[in-house]
DNA sequence: GCCGTTTTCGGCCCGACTGTTTTCAGTCG
């Protein structure tokens, strides 16, 4: 079991106990148990039994119950509890915005026991009744509701990008058995790399058709139902699949079809008539115009891009120099300076790192004040000793405070060689306000980039409202980055706005945000969606090489 | 339930903000 799960097990039994008002004290330990948990740099599998309780955090009590997890899956209090909760209620958990405190009122004074029943309840104006709650609270509940049914089968790319990768191998062995001429590939939102896929299509063209459509149902790892010219599935956890089987004749066609958002498939076809088509590049020159790359294929203004030969060369992996924006154990980081460090040098072969712990006011996360910016500076002088020609850079992801201010005076400011100015408490600002305080920070000259600009979580949490031409107009008069915050759940800046940004020559950064060495790999999600938006190399600012950086970097720094 | 001793039990506690109150509780990152 990761150490993931038995985090997760523990939250999940701290709030069970706070919902049946069990002592504060012992919950407050559970909790206290789940977030150490989640921070372990090693696997709570690979350390001996009776050393459990040598953690900090982990007593007798919760080492037995981790070494119950262990070894049986499962924890005996928490299925008990849990047999004492209504299953709607404990779904309730997931509604942003209302805590075990709420839902208790809510269970039992309210008698609701589901989210359905809690969604007819603001509407009949019932939960102003309770005490602790109002209008606006109802509001809130109602409208995080919504959000959270909007993203019912929905699911992030990087939730399914396993099971996808995984399920194509097992159809394209099933596939050869049958046809082993037969060609596959993804479409739909999966192959235009989409940070959120409703449904998972795949295609695929054999010249077996009629004993590909008839053996299509004993598909073991999915029970698939013949549905119009396809067939569907819908998995346990409510995640949607579509197989087409087609004409291999028609594959190129009928996969370039099946890919591209309806107005861009109609508006390339319009141009290249019916086919047939070898191949999708076959397709776009018949057409006129240069290739069209998948995650391109949203019709906003790429036909017009492709047929001025004007597509921009879209930026990969590969071409990433250094990874900015992330965090170490001075923060709330899992592994220490050093192993970030060793990690991007080592790994991943990258040339520099910039380490931004959290500013003073996160004070949850372990946020550095004065002195301890000055320690972890002496601490990098240290290392870049160490590991030159690789280099640390000495940045903070500085809390944009409520007025819009940084969280240092300018003399501790100008000690780093990058700041990323970030949102992180008072989330909820009308558009208005949340703008103004945005162009405050983007105004501020020690600002170097802005962090994950709306403060979103995909499927989750809504971010405040911007006004976006704003906020990029005024990064492109400050000469400020924007942040492609590369964690799945995150993705902001959005790619529907990269475009706009490139368009008044702002920079972008594709930064993972990491809180331990696996984190670096989220840079794989935020080059998926640059893509998407148009990113190329020479406008990355993290593709920037070593000596590129450091010139941008000191030209950047008010003197 | 954990910790740190005062080795047997008492103390554990982020701060800002918001919405609900009429002085404070719940939630968040």
């Amino acid at each position: 079991m990761e150490n993931k799960t038995i985090a997760r097990t523990l939250r999940l039994l701290s709030q069970l106990m706070e919902l049946h008002e069990e002592n504060p004290f012992k919950i407050k330990s559970v909790a206290n148990a789940y977030f150490k948990v989640d921070k372990l740099p090693f696997a709570l599998r690979d350390k001996p039994l009776d050393e459990l309780d040598k953690i900090e955090g982990i007593g007798k009590g919760l080492a037995s119950k981790i070494v119950e997890l262990l070894q049986t899956g499962e924890l005996q209090e928490l299925n008990e509890i849990l047999d004492r909760t209504p299953e709607g209620v404990v779904e309730m958990l997931a509604i942003k915005g209302i805590g075990p405190k709420k839902i208790f009122i809510i269970w039992r004074t309210l008698g609701i026991e589901s989210i359905g029943e809690l969604y007819y309840a603001c509407n009949e104006n019932r939960l102003i009744e309770a005490k602790g709650f109002g209008l606006k609270t109802q509001e809130e509940i109602k409208s995080a509701i919504e959000f959270k049914l909007a993203a019912n089968g929905r699911f992030l790319y990087a939730q399914v990008e396993g099971f996808a990768k995984t399920l194509f191998t097992q159809l394209s062995v099933w596939t050869a058995n049958i046809d082993d001429l037969a060609l596959l590939g993804f479409a739909g939102q999966y192959r235009r790399a989409c940070e959120i896929i409703d449904e998972l299509e795949i295609v695929i063209g054999t010249e077996q058709i009629d004993a590909i459509k008839q053996n299509l149902p004993a598909f073991e790892p999915l029970s698939l139902i013949e549905a119009e010219n396809s067939f569907i599935c819908t998995t346990e956890a409510g995640f949607r699949i579509k197989l087409h089987v087609v004409e291999k004749s028609a594959f190129y066609l009928q996969w370039f079809t099946l890919t591209g958002n309806t107005e861009h498939v109609e508006k390339v076809l319009a141009l290249a008539g019916n086919g047939p088509f070898a191949n999708e590049e076959e397709i776009y020159s018949k057409a006129g115009l240069t290739f069209i790359e998948p995650e391109l294929r949203e019709d906003f203004d790429e036909i017009e891009l492709a047929k001025a030969n004007k597509l921009p060369t879209l930026i990969q992996y590969e071409d990433l120099k250094g990874s900015l924006h992330n965090h170490s154990t001075w923060s709330d980081g899992v592994h220490t300076l050093e192993q970030m460090a060793m990690y991007c040098k080592e790994n991943l072969n990258l040339q520099y790192l910039g380490i931004c712990d959290h500013s003073k006011t996160a004070v949850y996360a372990k946020g550095l004040n004065e002195q301890r910016v000055f320690g972890q500076h002496q601490e990098i002088d240290e290392l870049n000793k160490k590991l030159a020609p690789f280099k640390i850079f000495k940045g903070i992801e500085s809390d944009i405070l409520s007025d819009g201010s940084l969280d240092y005076s300018d003399d501790i400011l100008k000690t780093f060689d990058f700041v990323v100015a970030s949102v992180h408490s008072n989330l909820r600002m009308d558009e208005a306000k949340a703008t103004a305080r945005l162009l405050k920070a983007i105004e501020n000259p020690y600002t170097t980039i802005l962090g994950h600009p709306t403060g979103r979580l995909l499927l989750s949490r809504a971010g405040y409202p911007i006004d976006y031409k704003k906020i990029i107009d005024a990064c492109a008069a400050n000469k400020v980055v924007i942040e492609i915050n590369a964690n799945p759940l995150r993705l902001d800046l959005d790619w529907r706005w990269h475009r706009y940004a490139l368009e008044k020559s702002v920079l972008l950064s594709v930064n993972p945000d990491a809180h331990r060495t696996e984190g670096f790999h989220d840079m794989h999600y935020g080059i998926l969606v640059a893509r998407k938006g148009g990113l190329s190399a020479d406008k990355c600012l993290n593709a920037f090489t070593l000596e590129e950086i450091t010139a941008y970097f000191n030209s950047k720094r008010p003197n």
